[in-house]
RNA sequence: GGGCGCAUGGCUCAGCUGGUUAGAGUGCCGCCUUCACACGGCGGAGGUCAUAGGUUCGAUUCCUAUUGCGCCCA
């Protein structure tokens, strides 16, 4: 094997790019569609806005989806991991007038089309940032497959299901009160809306009553100035203190309009005065209540909520400094009783953050109880199933508690509705194709200017990113797809209507597993977010500790049911990782000098306890990788393998494996034709198992482990490509394991004796150990290289009769007493203060166990090998407090 | 108001179906530039597992309440 130099430290930007570009070109990513044989593993990416740029939880999210299909590509499957993006009709749109404004024009100085135009030319020119983006990061996707909820395929589905829809009656249309942004001019859904705590007021502001001077009703108000489109006062049948104003007429004051006082049994008596003022235009339970009791709506807002006519001399005046004079007047007039001040719930536009404004508009409908029921019971009978499983319940609550989807959108872009209005007639026509002329009157039609909601496409994504409604290879092989991964707070924009609309149309829920996946938070806890500026750039940090330290940070945190504190620190632990695995492959390499792995016969090693120990602890690691990977714990495989990869096999087996591999070691060199050498036994463990650690860390860390792979003794050209490892599960043995241990522990305690005695890091030390056991007596003898290696010693006598030195460091493990001998060195004191404490601690366990045994319950009731266990410990203490006492008493003398 | 989640060494977190001398990373202290790595090695200190009850032979782990923090819905 030739050896090839590896630079000191790993400089991941050299790396990154070059993989990244080979596993394209060789089409590594490409799923088939035609391949018979391969079991299926399917993905569809949440696409980000094309708008976006990357933030952390997409890093988060795609090292989730990438780690998912490297794995299951490594184990054979036939991998679909289907990328694209969102049009994001109101983001996409802001961003291209916000690019208008600066040229001093707006939308409607362009026209719509030739504003359509202009999103796509901006589309064009920035919609691929993103996902340049995530080539940076490693993701494999299926680039060939890519879509945009606004490609004519996916235009094509979304017309297919409107219209189907409307014919079963499930889209209608209706003039219904509606969430209205006045900044972004279009109707929101109800979950576009976010509620948030705020500081307000209420107003209590007497209305007279109609023929009797004197006498008023108060209502009170967090919004005054729609007291302009009061059509009645609403107070409780029950109400002792209104009841008797039932059906009297109130003078509306600044408007001078009359109202009726009406009963229901739905106002609050505790909630203010008890005497609500009933705004049917622009308050949804006021909207009910006018509905219910016939009442006038007046709309008192035009589209950016500024005053209308029918606001009287307030006309003109934006809603909020008509607040301020309304109360100014009201006070004025002596009709303001008074204001508190109260913090209550306002909702605002999730994308411009303005104040939403109810209103009763024209809007088209889904209507959704049908949809949601098989939808339910899909999760409910575990055909779809969500990890962490808590999940399920915030599901369920709304999805059974769903009210009908407000999806027409006031907007240029985005998926026109496919409706028609006769202009002649009125005539409604819904249809795939522009109808030449009304079907009814043969008069002229126009097209609804509308758009729909931009989670209308995006909950076809499964499918019509396959080619739906084409019967496609695509959609038989990879429909429906076996995982989704994302963020809990889409759970309804999303996954819900994913589910509703996956069941509706292909009769299958899109995805078997729906994995929701943590929430990055700064260091502190918080949120990241661009107004509090605490975000961290994925793209800086990919850039500071490359891809891989990136990836692995964000996946070894990724446990379920908790959120993931991010900062500097975390990313150089894990750049760390990177370098130590980097440095451990180039030791590796360095030593495979004449090295030839095709020659290696298994059986003909010379196995060493520190081999067998790596192989039954490196096949526990797969076991566990693969475990943890199949159940989405990417936190448990991403420690497994850190832990594994340091602190066994660099810390241990490197240490342990140095003394054959050392030119000088002639012995080592030596094979014969019935076995190889130590050297080549040696050799092959270290690069056997680093080349199976880099395809279990492939997944988390792509690069980096292909960069090692490549010079490493391996099969085949890519290890994107290589088989995941599978467990041997004959080489796992506890045997090996716990006699290892006992050699490490013998280690431990004789450098722990050493750093405690102050000896010279260079120094040796002699070592006298006691033990009457023949089994630790013979291990150690037959590894007694590891121990004078490993712990710097020079003598080391073992058996039943080894001396108790004078002037020695003990330590006691079980069964065994180790004499580190000083010769002068040691401080006596110190030595005597340090056997008290481990005796302390020895009287305590013994304590303890002591309790639990002389307890008649437990004897009578705990499972035999646990009172077993308890014996055992409790007899290993007592010896080990007794070797102890015996030491101290000997330096006391 | 309804629902969900969290509370473990200075910091960030593991600890899955109850029995461990309660682990890790980072930070801290001491020693070491030894021929893979100072983005390193070796050794060490540091926790009554939020509080109060309960279930149990046994609770960091299960249940209830309280406190504190976070989130979602109305």
């Amino acid at each position: 094997m030739a050896v090839r130099e590896l630079s000191k430290r790993y400089e991941p930007k050299e790396v990154e790019k070059k993989w990244y570009d080979i596993w394209l070109s060789k089409g590594y990513f490409t799923a088939d569609a035609q391949d018979e044989k391969k079991p299926v593993y399917s993905l569809v990416i949440p696409p980000p806005n094309v708008t976006g740029a990357l933030h952390m939880g997409h890093a988060l999210n795609n090292t989730i989806q990438d780690a998912l299909s490297r794995f299951k590509r490594m184990q054979g499957f036939n991998v679909l991991w289907l990328p694209g993006t969102d049009h994001a009709g109101i983001a996409t749109q802001n961003v291209v007038e916000k690019e208008l404004r600066r040229e001093g024009k707006t939308r409607h100085d362009l026209g719509r089309e030739a504003f359509e135009k202009r999103v796509w030319e901006w589309k064009n020119k920035y919609g691929s940032t993103i996902i340049n983006q995530l080539k940076t990061m490693g993701c494999s996707c299926d680039w060939t497959r890519e879509r945009f909820t606004m490609d004519e395929g996916l235009s094509n589905a979304v017309k297919t299901v409107f219209v189907t829809l409307y014919r079963e009656g499930l889209i209608y249309r209706g003039n219904y009160i509606v969430n209205w942004c006045p900044r972004c001019h279009t109707a929101l859904s109800d979950i576009e809306v976010e509620h948030k705590e705020t500081q307000g007021h209420f107003w209590y502001i007497k209305y007279p009553v109609k023929g009797e001077p004197g006498a008023r009703i108060t209502v009170a108000t967090t919004r005054p100035e729609t007291m302009l489109g009061d059509t009645a006062v609403a107070v409780n049948p029950g109400d002792a203190r209104w009841n008797k104003f039932i059906g009297r007429t109130l003078l509306l004051p600044l408007m001078n309009r009359e109202l009726k006082v009406i009963g229901d049994e739905s106002v609050d008596m505790e909630m203010g005065t008890g005497a609500v003022k009933v705004t049917p235009a622009h308050d949804p339970n006021d909207f009910a209540l006018g509905k219910k009791h016939n009442l006038e709506e007046i709309n008192i807002m035009d589209v950016s909520a500024v005053l209308n006519e029918n606001a009287g001399k307030y006309k003109g005046k934006d809603r909020f400094a008509a607040r301020k004079e309304i109360v100014a007047e009201l006070e004025a007039l002596g009709l303001l009783e008074k204001v508190d001040e109260l913090t209550h719930s306002v909702g605002y536009c999730s994308r411009c953050e303005t104040v939403v404004e109810p209103i009763v508009s024209l809007q088209w409908f889904v209507k959704m109880k049908p949809l949601a029921e098989p939808a339910i019971k899909a999760v409910k009978q575990g055909e779809v199933r969500f990890i962490p499983g808590h999940w399920e319940e915030t599901y369920y609550q709304w999805m059974e508690n769903i009210r009908d989807w407000c999806i027409s959108r006031q907007l240029w872009w985005g998926h026109r509705l496919p409706v028609w209005y006769c202009k002649a007639c009125k005539e409604v026509i819904v249809d795939f194709a522009a109808p030449d002329k009304c079907p009814a009157c043969g008069g002229e039609v126009e097209q609804d200017p509308d758009v729909l909601d931009t989670w209308f496409s995006s909950a076809l994504w499964p499918f019509s990113t396959m080619g739906w409604p084409e019967e496609t290879p695509e959609l038989k092989k990879f429909y429906p797809t076996s995982v989704l991964s994302t963020a809990f707070d889409i759970i309804f924009f999303w996954v819900a209507r994913m589910l509703m609309l996956g069941i509706k149309f292909r009769g299958a829920a899109p995805f078997k597993d729906v994995y929701i996946h943590a929430l990055i938070r700064d260091a502190e806890g918080k949120k990241m977010s661009k107004s509090s500026g605490n975000v961290i750039d994925p793209l800086a940090v990919l850039e500071k500790y490359g891809t891989d330290a990136l990836r692995f940070s964000l996946a070894i945190q990724a446990a379920q049911g908790r959120d993931i504190t991010l900062s500097d620190e975390r990313f150089e632990g894990y750049r760390n990782f990177a370098n130590k695995l980097w440095n451990a492959s180039r030791f590796v390499l360095m030593n495979l000098e004449g090295f030839d792995p095709s020659v290696i016969k298994p059986e003909k090693l010379q196995l060493t306890l520190a081999d067998r120990w790596l192989l039954s602890k490196f096949n526990r690691l797969v076991e566990e990788v693969t475990r943890d990977l199949e159940a989405y714990n990417f936190d448990r495989a991403s420690h497994a393998l850190y832990e594994f990869t340091w602190r066994e096999f660099c810390d241990w087996y490197i240490e342990l494996a140095k003394p054959r591999l050392n030119p000088k070691n002639l012995e080592a060199a030596q094979s014969t034709p019935e076995k190889h050498s130590a050297r080549e036994t040696a050799q092959f463990l270290l690069s056997d198992t680093l080349e199976k650690i880099l395809r279990l860390l492939h997944p988390l860390m792509p690069f980096i482990t292909e960069e090692i792979w490549q010079s490493l003794p391996h099969e085949g050209e890519s290890i994107m490509t290589a088989k995941w490892p599978e467990a041997a599960r004959d080489e796992i043995k506890k045997d090996f394991e716990e006699e290892m241990e006992l050699i490490k522990s013998i280690i431990a305690s004789i450098r722990n004796a050493r750093s405690e005695g102050k000896v010279n890091p260079g120094a040796r030390v002699n070592v006298n150990i006691r033990t009457q056991d023949e089994k630790y007596i013979l291990s150690i003898k037959n590894n007694m290289h590891y121990i004078t290696d490993l712990a710097k010693v020079g003598t080391l006598l073992a058996g039943p009769g080894a001396a108790k030195p004078e002037l020695a460091v003990t330590a006691v493990l079980p069964r065994l007493e180790i004499f580190v001998i000083l010769e002068g060195l040691i401080d006596l004191g110190k030595e005597k203060e340090r056997l008290a404490g481990e005796i302390e601690k020895m009287t305590v366990e013994i304590a303890k166990a002591k309790v639990k045994l002389s307890n008649e319950a437990f004897l009578a009731r705990a499972p035999v090998e646990v009172i077993a266990g308890e014996k055992k410990k409790q007899q290993e203490y007592i010896e080990k407090k007794q070797k102890l006492e015996e030491n101290l008493k000997r330096i006391a003398k």
